[in-house]
DNA sequence: GTCGGATCTGGAGCGCGCTCCAGGTCAAGA
DNA sequence: TCTTGACCTGGAGCGCGCTCCAGATCCGAC
């Protein structure tokens, strides 16, 4: 199995190395496998997951947030306890979405106004 | 001219009047006129200032960033240059609906999965 | 005048999400 | 074998945006 060194990892994601690692430590992405010394190796898997992850985070989403998802998405949980808690954190992100629309609403008048 | 107390403003404001003397510190607001007590008396314009400032805050906007803004409206720039000001900082908007989209389409993924 | 609640100030404290550091280990190349 | 650089761990530090606190002041009600 292929697999990224930290860095390379790192790089792929747009995240540091010291974020991976803060992210593993909280629990959000792997355990990642390590080598015989002791070292992580990445996976496509993993790397497919801290983009799961980092898609989150861009869109505002806390640590806590992900903890959440996480959890609801590996431990056991039926279907509809998942699709409940999916559906509120979509509602959440909604929210944000009318929040930056309405901000946006107030710079167009700004502009309108000065030009 | 009727003003309203710290108390009232806060509540109408929707935030803490902790966060409104934070505000005022960070030049974002204000200076509020003060009563011959030293009081605070929030005006409507006052008001209506705080409500565009929270409204950019609900929107993920930095209290640096809110500074531009509030030098941009209040200081001596050309109408060009706040133009040009007001349209980065749509842009900067437009991006972080981008990324909330991404997830929510991610989310839609998961929610389709186990519907 | 007195009481009590609202407000004042300057500054400390806090939770979040990293970010950095020291001191040590591992491993590829000369 | 030795060097060099990437990586390891645990923990400290940091910037942001508040939030809280102490100690003082103001002011409406009694």
């Amino acid at each position: 199995m292929i697999t990224l060194t930290p860095a390379a990892a790192a790089d792929r994601a747009g995240v540091s190395i010291d974020t991976l690692r803060y992210y593993e430590r909280e629990g959000l992405i792997g355990p990642i496998r390590r080598s015989a010394g002791g070292r992580r190796e990445y996976t496509e898997d993993d790397l497919f997951w801290i983009g799961m992850v980092t898609c989150f985070r861009d869109a505002g989403l806390g640590i806590a947030d992900l903890r959440g998802f996480v959890a609801i998405l590996r431990a056991e949980h039926s279907p509809q306890e998942r699709v409940v808690f999916l559906r509120e954190r979509r509602a959440a992100l909604e929210q944000r979405v009318a929040a930056l629309c309405r901000a946006m609403e107030v710079l167009d008048e700004k502009i309108a106004y000065y030009s």
